[in-house]
DNA sequence: ATCAACAGTTCCGAATTTCTGAACTACGGA
DNA sequence: TCCGTAGTTCAGAAATTCGGAACTGTTGAT
């Protein structure tokens, strides 16, 4: 398996992320990624909304958080931990995330600072 | 022509807006129809970036903008006049367009409140 | 009224992208 | 070593996007 690719914060581009976030699907993994604090995997959301997801396309849709830069993934043992890079986005795009987590009506509580 | 649809405010969803400004080319004319104040045509910005849209693109992009709820156009005479709902949509889904916008670098002057 | 010019839309085929089942790789445990 | 689990890659089918050419609707001129 070739190694994950993961931009730098400053390669990262905002058309990437508003793409990879179009998608509902997507939308609702980071959410939960932003909600379970740290190390969600990815059969732990096979059935995250009404329908299974199919693995090849979960695969996917983590490869395209990924490099779209939203979430860091990592090897740890025979699964792969995934945490969002929320605390660096926020830095580079300013209220970004929030606004769109919240668009969904799916901000964390924890990401809740009024 | 068929009538132009525009969704109603409570009918627009987030995935549409940031499928829509996830194409750079349509937040650049999304950006600059908020900068623009009014009335922006879409013949006035055949070349807004490096390369020549051909008009079908421009169209179908004004399309997407209008379906997914992020401006309004209305034929005026010969020509089409387009408008963000820029106000409408800040009351719905709260900070999100400035977000976007700010994202891009394109943030126009009269939408700055800092 | 007819015609020409212009702004934009629609149509449709080509190219690109997305989706997902099946095969495959990687790791850990017995 | 062999098995089970987690996830990736591959490849073909389906869906989407792109853009040139033809079309529609409006205005202004003759």
């Amino acid at each position: 398996m070739r190694p994950l690719f993961h931009p730098a914060i400053e390669d990262i581009r905002p058309d990437a992320i508003l793409y990879a976030l179009s998608d509902p699907e997507r939308a609702a993994i980071f959410a939960w990624l932003a909600g379970a604090g740290c190390g969600g995997t990815c059969s732990a959301l096979a059935d995250l909304g009404e329908r299974t997801i199919p693995k090849s396309s979960l695969s996917n849709h983590f490869k395209v958080l990924r490099e779209s830069g939203l979430i860091r993934s990592e090897r740890q043992g025979v699964e792969m931990r995934n945490q969002t890079r929320c605390a660096e986005l926020d830095e580079r795009f300013p209220g970004l995330i929030r606004a769109i987590l919240t668009a969904y009506g799916q901000l964390p509580p924890e990401m809740n600072t009024d």
